[in-house]
RNA sequence: GCCCCCGUCGUCUAACGGUUAGGACACCAGACUUUCAAUCUGACAGCGAGAGUUCGACUCUCUCCGGGGGUACCA
């Protein structure tokens, strides 16, 4: 250990593989969710780190629940997360094809294999017959499979067929303790005997995860396993089926397995699909842009360093080690995600800020433009302006339409907001008759914030006797019918001379 | 039942045998300010419990307690 350049000494966790494979595999059920990503950011980010490669395949072997959709959403989510794949669907590589359900031949052959060489056998046992077997014995109902098959006489297994059955295929258990190091745990072991001979092939033939996710791993020389919590009690069966693979030629080497903590959601429990929290196309909806979520979920498990949590992917990639992540599930905190990402959101060039803006603004039906290009000479010299007013006051992007529609809006009146009627008091009327007359004969030239703010401080506060916030209360309202606006005499200034009058003068009206 | 994982402020984390246990988010108070936000000050708040090892344990060991997951012809 002593030799490691590494600044963090890792105990008793295994040295990364030389040239480091890993690999992200989901299942493309339902839309993407944060514990998802959260999961192909560390793949991601150690393959990057490491400077090894990352590989995307698609374990869609289970038809009843995949979907094309969810498939096309995952495509999606990685694209614009910017967490780009060296092999895998879309790109393709050696190892292909990346879909599983296109690679049926593949695992076919390898269960012929796996049954031939007596490393599987055929059960032809159901469900029920085996918790009967396991009630009559005494044993929990929960037992799991009893090995009942394990050496059925050629005879037996042609009685079976003669009534029509046909086999599942199970992977025997060797009768030992199966240890490994797990990158982010350490040593685990289970004890022989806990975990039952189980099914890698369907009656009717359909290969299962539990066969195609190692003999893929195999295939695709996937040397570095990270995947969640939920997989850590399955370890032990794929340890052996690849002990198998290797004595079939199949595998080369047993891959080193990371475990990540789950995220959760409220209360103690998992973060489960259902939870708008975990639903990744929410989150973009609301405005976070990927700096922001990536920079968050990093932190669920992992820290860059002391004192530490807003940080690049690029700084992310520089320091990630897979073993210093975390063992202990983290919850998934809403508020913190929306803080750094604002954090995010004020580093962003003001043109960059205003073009990622854009479909937002667009979705609100604030501009019709797609690209910031085809936006009127108007549109964009306004939203230039309120750029550096709006960038620093946003925490996430779905909040700009909020503070730049009163500036983009042609109407020269704007019914306040209730909670912005509240704050007009009896003097508000006064207010603005005095705002009114003060601004009356402004030039269009001398139209600028400094000068407005003094004149309307000169003319409401010191002469007009109000306070700031009474005096300026009306003003705010009238032009962005709001309580909450960008700065108020840049908006003025934005706003123009004969916009600002009109909207005072008709708030005026309708007190 | 059996197997496995986890346990530092409310939340996310730092600490890798010696610190007044640090930071961030949230919350509270104050400053600044035309509102909100940002920024700045400050406050609140934690090692699940008990043994053991040690001159000295958040840190190592064990037990207990608590939480979670698995025990599928899902992944």
């Amino acid at each position: 250990m002593g030799v490691m350049t590494d600044e963090h000494d890792h105990d008793a966790k295994p040295d990364l593989p030389k040239d480091l494979r890993v690999r992200f595999c989901p299942s493309p059920t339902g839309t993407p969710h944060v514990g998802m990503v959260r999961t192909a950011l560390f793949n991601w980010a150690q393959a990057r780190h490491s400077h090894g490669t990352f590989v995307f395949r698609i374990e869609d072997t289970d038809a009843q629940r995949d979907s094309e959709e969810s498939y096309q959403q995952i495509l999606e989510a990685l694209k614009w997360l910017g967490l780009d794949w060296d092999e895998g669907v879309e790109v393709g590589g050696p190892d292909g094809p990346y879909r599983q359900s296109e690679r049926g031949d593949i695992y076919r052959d390898v269960a012929r294999q796996l049954l031939d060489a007596g490393y599987a056998y055929e059960s032809y046992s159901t469900a029920e017959e085996i918790k009967e077997r396991n009630l009559a014995a005494g044993r929990p109902a929960a037992f799991g499979y009893d090995g009942y098959d394990r050496d059925l006489s050629n005879e037996q297994r042609q009685a079976f067929r003669d009534q029509g059955r046909r086999p599942a295929l199970r992977i025997r258990m060797p009768d030992e303790d199966i240890a490994f190091d797990d990158l982010i745990r350490g040593h685990i072991e289970f004890k022989a005997g806990s975990v039952p001979d189980y099914v890698i092939v369907r009656p009717n033939g359909d290969p299962l995860y539990t066969l195609t996710n190692p003999v893929d791993d195999a295939l695709m020389r996937i040397n570095v396993v990270l995947r969640g919590e939920d997989l850590l009690s399955s370890t032990p069966r794929q340890i052996v089926l690849y002990r198998y693979l290797m004595k079939l030629g199949i595998a080369r080497a047993m891959p080193l397995f990371g475990h990540l903590p789950y995220v959760m959601g409220q209360g103690k429990k998992k973060l489960s699909k259902r939870d708008p929290e975990s639903n990744l196309f929410l989150h973009r909806e609301h405005g976070f842009i990927p700096e922001g979520l990536l920079n968050y979920l990093a932190l669920l498990g992992w820290s860059i360093g002391p004192d530490r949590d807003v940080f690049s992917m690029d700084e992310m990639v520089e320091h990630f080690d897979i073993r210093d992540v975390k063992a202990n599930p983290a919850h998934f905190d809403i508020d913190k995600a929306v803080a750094i990402n604002a954090e995010h959101i004020r580093m962003l060039e003001p043109q960059d800020f205003l073009n990622r803006s854009l479909p937002y603004l667009r979705r609100d039906r604030l501009v019709s433009a797609e690209r910031w290009q085809d936006l009127s000479d108007r549109e964009q010299r306004i939203l230039t302006a309120a750029a550096p007013l709006v960038q620093p006051r946003v925490r996430l992007l779905g909040e700009v339409s909020g503070m730049v529609g009163s500036l983009l809006s042609k109407e020269d009146y704007l019914e306040p907001q209730p909670d912005a009627r509240k704050q007009l008091k009896d003097s508000a009327g006064q207010v603005l008759d005095l705002a009114i007359a003060a601004l009356d004969d402004v030039s269009d030239q001398d139209w600028k914030t400094d000068h407005l703010h003094d004149l309307l401080t000169q003319a409401l506060v010191d002469e007009g006797g109000y306070k700031p916030r009474l005096a300026f209360g009306p003003v705010r309202v009238a032009v962005s019918g709001r309580r909450v606006s960008p700065p108020l005499f840049e908006s003025l200034e934005i706003l123009g001379k004969s916009t600002t009058l009109r909207r005072m003068a008709n708030l005026r009206q309708n007190l």
